[in-house]
DNA sequence: TTGCAATTCAAACAGTTGTATGAAACTATC
DNA sequence: GATAGTTTCATACAACTGTTTGAATTGCAA
């Protein structure tokens, strides 16, 4: 077998397994099996377990952030130069959100396993994590552009909400399905997105008072309004 | 030493060092030591490691239910038996946020705990977990009586994205307030309550639609007006 | 004090983990 | 087809895990 089969074979398999079980209960033998090779492979390719999960980790980011970039240099080319609130809040959670939750079982795995190192955080990937600020920080300058006016910290906790119920979503999908007795359709992905989006987006127009928080959260709904769309 | 303070010591610091370090890599060896115990202490008290975590976390969990159902009583009794919408909100979110971002450590120890249980959930967590979902359905019935008209979807999305973001936000705060150069106060609790309840309550008010998503995600602002309330 | 149960303790246990080793098998170049 | 370099393999290793054991200690009732 040629070397790289083996190594790939890894990869798979322990992206597999990791999106399935988590970081915390898949061992390299789980691993090894899953892939029909040798215990010793792992060591010898990666040179440790560590490392088999940093490069399963690097390689997603960046391969999730670069779709994430381009759905959002699309919606720019669009807007000639500026997208809109909702395109780029469409652009950070539609990926993560299509291949969590999306019928490709196969290509999901890639999405869950991100979804699961955002979650167990074992050493070797809290490390590589930080990283991931610079490129919410591109997000963050293209809600800058669309909504010029806006307080710099409506912004960013615009962009959390967005991220916080796209991933949570995720997460508890099984318990939001029987929470609501199947009433919250999950495998309407396209209708999550719109949801995640166009509830962030709300946040982010109406709502929230420019400085300081509101004393009482009361919908302010006669400002919502696109001005700066 | 009488045997309820080695029992309550082991608690103690097993709660401690699980809020703090998370399941994954606390042992045995780390509770005792901090509880300044014999290893075999804990076999003896609680006849298992899982044991142990499981009479924590059901202590954790009837303990933060109750918190939030005297918070919804006591908006009900307010309203003549119906709190408004936020009100509800608030009884839910309000508790954890306060205890994991408040400022007083000592206290925030089992809201950071309970935490940790609902990112990592071990086996003995996992199997007690279902639970929750009877006690989220209390709130689900208040939000119907609160929204009459509501589409039961509506309230179970809104639910979700009210949790989503609390529990988001605790489990990011050091991610935002870097990524947000400090301009996010993650020490002004009450601002974010406010915050969340805010958004949430406007997904609910506003925005969505009745039964079936939108086709595209534009925010109907038309339609965000409080027919139900 | 005596006796008995409850509790603590040091030590060991069996199992699992990631890693290392050195021989065997393979691959490609000359 | 011999040689050198790469890759596989079975096996062993040391460290750590939760748990058990049986003796020592403690606390308390008679």
């Amino acid at each position: 077998m040629a070397s790289d089969q083996t190594r790939s074979a890894i990869l798979a398999a322990a992206e597999r397994l990791y999106a399935d079980r988590g970081f915390g209960d898949v061992t390299l033998r789980d691993i090894v099996a899953e892939a029909n090779v040798n215990l010793a492979a792992v060591n010898y390719h990666f040179g440790s377990k560590d490392e088999l999960i940093a490069e399963l980790f690097v390689t997603r980011s960046i391969q999730t952030n670069r779709e994430r970039l381009n759905e959002l240099k699309l919606a720019e080319e669009k807007g000639s130069g500026r997208a809109s609130i909702e395109e780029i809040l469409r652009a950070l959670v539609g990926p993560t959100l299509r291949g969590c939750l999306g019928p490709d079982r196969e290509g999901s795995t890639a999405a869950r396993f991100m979804i699961r190192a955002s979650i167990e955080s074992v050493p070797p990937i809290r490390r590589i994590k930080n990283r991931e600020i610079d490129h919410l920080r591109k997000f963050a300058a293209a809600m800058r552009r669309a909504l010029p006016g806006r307080d710099e910290a409506e912004l960013y906790w615009g962009l959390h909400f967005a991220l916080s119920m796209a991933h949570h979503t995720i997460r508890e999908k099984e318990r939001l399905a029987k929470l609501s007795e199947g009433k919250c359709d999950l495998n309407d992905v396209a209708g999550i997105v719109d949801r995640v989006v166009g509830v962030a987006a709300m946040a982010l127009m109406g709502g929230a008072p420019a400085s300081k928080p509101a004393a009482r959260a009361v919908i302010p709904q006669g400002r919502l309004t696109r001005q700066d769309l």
